[in-house]
DNA sequence: CAGTGAGCGAGCTTCCGCTTGACTT
């Protein structure tokens, strides 16, 4: 007989809470939600008031039954699943699956993984909130209800396998709009006027001063009538002004901004960030890693307050209470931070290392001082002009939090006003070195990554912090979106300088707009998100979790009955489904480009049954049309017709090398060189397929030749199919176009002909035994 | 790994939010 049974969500709770509560109490996990609604016909009936069909799936009941064994065993079952809508759900599929008596069951909640909180929750336990469990359900069963009637549209419409839902189809929605402002932009530009000063100081130092007109000009021709003004002029300080300011740290981590962080401060992906922190979390080295609050316990609070005391003084300390302002947040956990503040690094791989640093530097900045800046500006006057020259410098008086942490930007601003300035006197005359006025264009918006697109989510309050990550994963792996570096273009810029009373001009290149790891959306993610904007706009709307997450309020205060809510949606929203059905046509994303100069014939781009095309020539004529496949990054939105054109020019024999041709193609995955029945990818940003030349191309065929070679660890004279090969995951044996792993026993620089082939039979036997 | 693009049809795909393993040929 067990005296007392907790059971709570995470098994890494579970051993904490077990050493807090002693041998009276058992304390178990049932990892998260132990059942869902079945998969078969929506797990809904719906002409039965929406009665949900809940099942064990299978991955856990292994679980379930363990639960049960331990339950009918206990004299006290305490239910301790999170304080949200979640974990009471949680709490009553645990009532009804293990079939709990209330007279023996209590429902107990904390917010912190401390002592205190757990002893605290103990003597306040209550009865399971039915309407916050029915404000769950109504969050589920709308999400099922959405996310399986929308997506076999699309799998008819557009094309099988599609997903769409509450969540991921905004997601995929702010990507398009944001790729369809970036390829409406239009750069201007202007030119930025720069001055360079130099004086002697009391000293008799010499010392320069850097300065930026206040204004910038649009053209070269005002531009050069400003410098010709210059020449020969006087410059003379006629203002210095400071300016005292204060800079607070942010908050303590949550989900969203440790993802956020360690994507700008250490190149993490989202999903890298989770599965560290995850580690982190399991070996007790941090709070739990999937919260959305910025709360921290006070225990955790006199902590940092004594290191901050021990490592920088007293007067770095000042402890805040932050609040959430994510729309939404539920807060059934802590922020994120070290278990133990005292310890300023652990041991772990360079990943844990250097994630946990940076989680100890935010949470211990958080509890300290404002830092103190001055920003002085001095204002030059030009003695010929009606325009100032202003230098601007930061000094940091008191640095406060930044002594230990600075929070990084997304935007990649100019490296500006930071600098220290001279020593200046008002009135002081200045002499002018030199004066450079650089074209300067405007940016684009800036494309998502990974880590701002959670960020953006979070303000819209759409998904929760454990769904950031598979969500980026999902949008990814149905296509919608491509996460990848892409080159910038190289342009022209006019530079005008003047210097020793000369004016000179030159065009300087400058390469911009390079993108490292963004989110590209495709032309299928393009074509799904119009489809659904057209006829579902209310879903996908920006503001549709947050209408119905009032309701869900209303329904968890006992305000609104869960299924009439669900009612009121579905029977509109089904309605919608069903038109759509019957009326909409196959939705191809079809574009007409023009005719083509050359043929007379039309020009379209549209979605083949194997990806984007170009089409020569109208269907309903009697030649039939050519077709030619998009290169990848080539959108249906914006190609060119001459761009569509240049497809068809493909393939090209551009030459012979060892005596057979050398042929250019369009693959599934891209460019290559076809030699001897052998592909050799084109390399992506460097080559173009519609000018690569034979010299290139044999060098492409060499450099895979040679990669080839130094993937062989061993070849064998009796049969040439058979290889021994260095791969991703270690050395492996290749043959016939299968492959086969090495037991880890065996060295596979001395495996012999025979072992090799023992391997591969005994694999070939043990596969067919298991289909 | 790599050329395709006519049309039909069976049987498959799919959501969001809680949790952790399993484990690469």
């Amino acid at each position: 007989m067990i005296e007392n049974l907790v059971i709570v969500e995470s098994p890494a709770k579970a051993k904490t809470i077990e050493k807090f509560l002693g041998k009276d109490y058992t304390v178990q996990s049932c990892f998260g939600h132990i059942r869902d609604l079945a998969k078969k016909n929506l797990g809904i009936e719906i002409k039965n008031n929406y009665q949900p069909q809940y099942i064990v799936s299978d991955d856990k009941k292994k679980v379930v039954s363990e639960l049960k064994k331990y339950a009918t065993d206990s004299r006290i079952v305490w239910l301790a699943s999170d304080e949200d809508r979640e974990g009471e759900a949680i709490a009553w599929h645990l009532c009804e699956v293990l079939k709990l008596k209330p007279e023996n069951t209590r429902r107990i909640v904390f917010h912190e993984i401390t002592e205190n909180a757990i002893r605290q929750a103990i003597r306040e336990p209550r009865g399971i909130n039915k309407n916050l469990v029915n404000a769950q359900q109504a969050r589920r069963v709308l999400d099922r209800l959405v996310g399986f009637e929308l997506s076999p549209i699309l799998w008819k419409k557009i094309q099988p396998a599609l997903s769409a839902g509450r969540v991921q189809s905004v997601a995929v929605r702010l990507l398009v709009e944001r790729e369809r402002e970036i390829i409406s932009f239009k750069a201007s530009s202007a030119y930025r006027v720069v001055a360079l000063f130099l004086f002697t100081d009391e000293a008799g130092e010499k010392k320069s001063l850097k300065a930026e007109l206040s204004e910038r000009f649009p053209t070269r021709e005002e531009t050069l009538d400003f410098l010709g003004k210059c020449i020969r002029a006087n410059y003379k300080i006629i203002g210095i002004s400071t300016r005292p300011s204060t800079k607070s740290p942010a908050p303590p981590f949550t989900t969203s901004t440790l993802q956020q962080e360690a994507s700008r401060k250490l190149g993490f992906s989202v999903s890298q960030t989770m599965s560290v922190a995850q580690r982190l979390y399991e070996s007790g080295k941090i709070t739990y890693m999937r919260t959305d609050s910025v709360n921290l316990s006070n225990l955790a609070l006199g902590t940092v307050k004594k290191v901050i005391e021990q490592e920088y003084g007293d007067k770095y300390v000042k402890i805040r209470k932050f609040k959430t302002k994510s729309k939404g947040a539920q807060e059934a956990h802590e922020a994120i931070r070290p278990t133990f503040i005292a310890n300023k690094d652990i041991q772990g791989n360079v990943q844990e290392k250097r994630l946990y640093d940076l989680i100890w530097k935010r949470t211990v900045a958080s509890q300290m001082s404002d830092a103190q800046i001055e920003k002085t500006t001095v204002t030059i006057e030009i003695s010929t002009a009606d325009e100032n020259f202003l230098a601007t410098g930061e000094v940091i008086t008191f640095d406060g939090f930044l002594k230990v942490y600075f929070e990084s930007r997304d935007e990649e601003g100019e490296e500006n006003g930071r600098a220290m300035l001279p020593p200046v006197q008002l009135q002081q005359e200045l002499t002018c070195d030199s004066i450079t006025a650089t074209e300067k264009f405007t940016p684009p918006p800036l494309r998502y990554t990974e880590a701002t697109l959670v960020k953006k989510l979070e303000e819209l309050g759409i998904g929760r912090p454990s769904t950031y990550a598979p969500t980026i994963s999902t949008i990814q792996n149905r296509g919608y979106v491509v996460k990848e570096d892409r080159p910038g273009i190289t342009r022209e810029l006019h530079l005008i300088t003047l210097k020793d009373e000369k004016i000179r001009e030159e065009e300087k290149t400058e390469y911009a707009g390079r993108e490292k790891g963004k989110l590209f959306p495709n032309n299928i993610g393009i074509i799904v998100n119009d489809f659904l904007i057209e006829h579902f706009e209310d879903i996908i709307n920006y503001h549709f979790t947050a209408k119905i997450e009032k309701e869900f309020d209303e329904i968890a205060v006992g305000k609104l009955v869960w299924t009439a809510m669900i009612d009121a949606f579905y029977s509109s929203f089904h309605k919608k489904v069903e038109t759509t059905l019957e009326s909409s046509e196959k939705e191809k994303g079809e574009r007409y480009l023009g005719e083509d100069p050359v043929t007379g014939k039309k020009v379209f781009v549209k979605m083949g049954r194997y990806g984007p095309i170009a089409q020569l020539g109208d269907s309903q004529e009697e030649e039939k049309p050519k077709f030619a496949s998009l290169i990848k990054g080539q959108l249906i939105e914006n190609i060119t017709l001459e761009e569509a054109l240049e497809l068809f020019k493909l393939p090209r024999i551009i030459g012979t090398f060892e005596g057979k041709e050398l042929v250019i193609g369009l693959g599934k995955f891209g460019p290559y060189v076809r030699h001897e029945g052998k592909f050799y990818s084109l390399k992506k940003g460097i080559d173009d397929p519609l000018t690569i030349e034979a010299d290139r191309a044999i060098e492409l065929i060499g450099e895979k030749r040679e990669a080839d070679q130094k993937r062989i660890i061993k070849t064998f004279a009796e049969d040439p199919d058979l290889l021994v090969l260095r791969g991703r995951y270690g050395p492996y044996i290749s043959f016939q176009k299968k492959n086969y792993k090495i037991p880890r026993k065996m060295d596979p620089e001395k495996l012999g002909y025979s072992d090799c082939k023992e391997i591969i039979e005994r694999h070939d036997k043990s596969g067919k035994s298991k289909n």
